[in-house]
DNA sequence: CCATCGTATGAAAGCGGTTTACCAGCGTGT
DNA sequence: ACACGCTGGTAAACCGCTTTCATACGATGG
């Protein structure tokens, strides 16, 4: 019976229960309970067992324990990059509420490109994740909505949830949660913010049709111009992605094309903006004396620039995903029982030095 | 035989492996070694077996995969904080070479805390991970170095290795793999360009002893001072976190304790330059027309505000960890065949508006 | 035409846990 | 004293896959 803990303790083999019964002189199953925790044990055979784990540095295997029991203890997060400052926040949401739960974090990235994203999917599903939480700005059209709803069945099938972060919902019947912040109320409220100021010709930058996010703050803009009855001028909406490059190309463009038409920016986000004033500064243009500034985000660049912008909780974004997506596991219940299947995240504006009254502005 | 794959195909159970061999009339063996692929096998058999994993949608289970096989097909990455752009971009590299190799990037994080640093080991322990990265500054005394020692005995006892980024080599005899940057050599160029455009009185910020990092850039600071026959003064070097707000404090307190005592800023980083540029502005500073700066790492924040700085190969870095651990991992005998157990990745300078030589600087 | 050998496949033994029966003591209530 | 419910513990059946080991089958050589 304790042939295994002999002498010979130097094996190479790494230590595995049976070790640790053997040398606790008491079976495997006790030993599980007892590391599971969740069962009742007398106090003496705990401490031998403890002792045993402590002498052996015992550590159980994930794999033997995601194959035997029901859950893998794992949330797995997909995003486009990690390097972008939204998705490195997020995540950092997810890992520290996972990490929270007890769970670990697994990430995969996509690039943006919907084949990866289907492949990292796949993978996830392998891996056995609790819940799967994709984030990201993507194309909302009809084969987005039918892949997506694919996914999430799947998914459920596996026993794990689609969680659809900063992504609109999909409509009923599909087994998904979405967790999403406020875009057309924070941009209506930045918005506001310039408006308030006296601007009245403001240049947006970086809509892009068919992109929900961008779509969604553009959409707050327009509805705030509407409610100050201010004409709304379509060639104000300037198109381009939420790059900084892009920011800089297109004020640059802008510039170059005519003389200013304008006196306040809203850029779609702080990356943008801090391309556009970067263009800004070459063409002699200076913020906030000669041209006001808005972007949305509130991430680094933000407060290095002195940006006026839209606070967005990044990470309670990840750590709502999580929290509803684990709660929602463990309680099969929570579905019947009307848990929370869309969460919509509020935002709040950051007031830096990058906005000055039109009437304070050089012309 | 055909029992499972019956009409009743709406089984609540996932597809299992033997569902598969049921559907295409063979052995789950075939089955497995057909989708594990290295084995020859009738093209016959073959296509029905791929026909019934489609049908079936069949994935396999990792943690059965796992278990059974001797590889986890994971790297594991820990990091202080996922939001950091240096930890991001080491990150992004990781899990972009993870993809490469066909293997999934698990991450955890430590806040900068050694306790939750040695549990999140543990936990990448049990998880099998085919190696461990771990990255970050540390403070480098003897107590580190047994840690980690001891943390690379146990996951070699595994079969996973311990990799060092951007932390320096423990010592010979520890199954530790090392892949750092050439932080002196960095900071030595970096100095000697303020050198050259013929600053004497160069702040250093951000000195902290006992962190390998930031002791690195001292010495390369020192060193090009002595080279150039420069007096040292120990007093321009001023203690402080590699963080924005860091260089903030520090710039506001020299200022405010007395008169301007220097014509360059060296920055311990990035962060710390964006901080510090921010705190001469309040001053009436400008930058580079009153005082030259330069930073360290190339992280976004040094684009912004025009920095120049010493760029460092951040995702390199994760991939170089990945792919020396697993290249040794694959093949044992590289640690005989003396497979590079230390790498030093270079660094280069890259200029941008920052830096003013003395003569056309204000006083 | 039989012995020989290589090859594609099958049967079964684990991998290291969890979990379901099941059982030995051991007070109690009557 | 006996049936009875508890408690702390055991044995063994999986979980789904990989991987020997063994086998049937064709092709080959003498």
């Amino acid at each position: 019976m304790a042939r295994r803990a002999a002498s010979g303790d130097e094996g190479r083999r790494p230590t595995t229960i049976r070790d640790v019964a053997a040398h606790a002189g008491v079976s495997v199953a006790t030993v599980s309970r007892i590391l599971s925790g969740t069962y009742p044990s007398a106090p003496a055979t705990r401490s031998k067992v403890m002792r045993a784990v402590r002498e052996l540095d015992y550590v159980a295997n994930a794999n033997a324990r995601g194959l035997a029991g029901a859950s893998s203890r794992s949330v797995a997060i997909i995003v486009n990059s990690v390097v972008s400052p939204h998705y490195a926040h997020v995540a950092q949401g997810v890992q520290a509420q996972a990490a929270l739960e007890g769970k670990l974090c697994i990430v995969g990235t996509t690039g943006g490109d919907s084949e990866r994203e289907l492949a990292t999917v796949q993978l996830m599903r392998q891996e056995h994740a609790e819940c799967v939480i994709l984030v990201g700005n993507v194309v909302n059209d009809e084969a987005y909505r039918e892949r997506m709803a694919e996914y999430a069945r799947a998914l459920a099938l596996a026993g794990s949830q689609l969680v659809l972060c900063g992504r609109p919902p999909l409509g009923p019947g599909v087994p998904a949660l979405v967790v999403e912040y406020d875009n057309t109320g924070g941009a209506y409220a930045i918005t506001s913010h310039l408006l308030s100021a006296g601007h009245r010709r403001i240049l947006f930058l970086g809509r892009r049709d068919g992109y929900t996010t961008p779509e969604s703050r553009v959409a707050g803009y327009r509805k705030a111009l509407a409610d100050h009855r201010v004409p709304h001028d379509p060639g104000l909406e300037v198109e381009g992605t939420m790059e900084r490059l892009e920011g800089y190309r297109m004020v640059r463009q802008r510039l170059a094309a005519g003389p200013r038409d304008f006196t306040a920016i809203f850029a779609g986000n702080d990356l943008i903006a801090a391309g556009a004033r970067q263009a800004l500064r070459e063409h002699g243009l200076r913020v906030p004396d000669d041209v006001s500034m808005v972007g949305f985000d509130d991430l680094p660049p933000a407060a290095d620039i002195d940006l006026t912008t839209v606070h967005v909780p990044h990470e309670e974004l990840g750590r709502t995903a999580v929290r509803l997506a684990l709660g929602r596991g463990q309680d099969q219940a929570g579905i019947q029982a009307g848990m929370a299947e869309h969460v919509l995240l509020g935002t709040h504006i950051i007031v830096r030095d990058s906005v000055r009254p039109l009437r304070n502005q050089a012309p």
